[in-house]
RNA sequence: GCCCGGGUAGCUCAGUUGGUAGAGCAUGCGACUGAAAAUCGCAGUGUCGGCGGUUCGACUCCGUCCCCGGGCA
């Protein structure tokens, strides 16, 4: 039977997108972003986003549709994902979704908690609330009210810690409780066809050295620079985008350009490591393969 | 050639009167339910430049040689 759609995951650099190109003009299929920051809009160069050429050889869905100062999360992702593969569907498309972002994944095929938006009065309320705390006190706190939630967090890990606190806050209801009620994917495991690319660390290294190069050459530091020129808060994501805090440390004056691609660099590779560890232990069941081989084993898993 | 300063983890270095070593970074491993390119946890590894000597015991003291940096000739 025909497939819902193919996933393709990989960590940075390992040629997902060339992959997905290939399989879309051979499908007349559709590619979307499971990228968690090519979604934005103002970095297309450091974020690797496809550049108009390829966006002219097939659609190409939720990439660049999110403005950098917009709160943008899973939830959004997958409320976006339900939108776009309807529409796939409509179109008798097959949908070739492509990223590094494992928790996107996940969500895709596992669903996510029925949480209801956290109102951002809220969110700034509890915020305001910790400031000043040291992330042990709040953990602390959290593990009088949600202690199943707070005992599976590191008691440093603020971000997860903070979460679960609005959580709790905005609906009266532990964290632990909301993720125990059923919820579903939007796609069913079985019937996609899931490949993770996998290579060496080392060919893997040496591809994410030289595409960081590849983005410098292509203006990488100058639309850093046009994004600082917004002033976003500190803690907008796009911010966070593997090599954008060491250019801009570099724009302040604080790094020379070499020092700042070398840390970009190896922000990279760091990275990259977090995505391989999650898709080892967190992608059961998915094909895996190098990249001069997955043509051939997709080509295989569609064509039965 | 002489005089200083230095040679300790992959890198930069610390090492309190002698008891076979440590911090940051890098690296490796891992966790992961609305910031996930985020956030967080765990772990190393060393012929302490070589060779001798003193000592129960030397990264530490002595001798000597090698290497690096600076100065003087």
């Amino acid at each position: 039977m025909k497939p819902l759609a193919v996933l393709i995951a990989g960590p940075t650099a390992s040629g997902k997108s060339a992959l997905a190109l290939a399989l879309a003009e051979r499908t007349g299929g559709v590619i979307i972003n499971a990228d968690s920051m090519q979604v934005y809009d103002g970095l297309r160069v450091i974020t690797a986003r496809p550049p108009d050429a390829d966006l002219a050889r097939a659609p190409h869905r939720l990439y660049g549709h999110v403005d950098p100062a917009a709160d943008y999360s899973v939830g959004r992702w997958l409320a976006d994902m339900t939108a776009t593969l309807g529409q796939a569907k409509a179109e008798g498309c097959l949908p070739i979704v492509v990223g590094g972002t494992g928790l996107y994944f996940r969500a895709l095929l596992q669903g996510l908690a029925p949480i209801p938006d956290i109102p951002e009065h809220v969110r700034a309320a509890v915020r305001d609330a910790a400031e000043g705390d040291s992330t042990v006190i709040l953990h602390a706190r959290l593990a009088t009210r949600d202690p199943e939630t707070a005992v599976r967090l590191q008691p440093r890990d603020r971000q997860r810690i903070l979460r679960a606190l609005e959580v709790l806050e905005a609906t009266g209801r532990p964290l632990s409780h909301w993720q125990r009620d059923p919820h579903f994917g939007l796609l069913d495991a079985v019937a996609c066809v899931k490949l993770v690319l996998e290579m060496d660390r080392e060919t893997l290294n040496a591809r994410i050295d030289a595409r960081f190069d590849a983005m410098m050459a292509e203006g990488a530091l100058a639309e850093v620079e046009r994004l600082a020129s917004r002033a976003l808060p500190a803690d907008r994501p796009l911010l966070k985008a593997q090599g954008v805090p060491a250019l801009l440390r570099h724009l302040r004056g604080d790094l020379s350009l070499t020092q700042a691609v070398a840390e970009g660099q190896s922000e990279s590779r760091r990275y990259a490591k977090r995505q391989v560890t999650w898709f080892r232990h967190q992608m059961d069941g998915w094909l895996r393969a190098a990249p001069q081989d997955a043509p051939a084993l997709l080509q295989d898993a569609l064509a039965p």
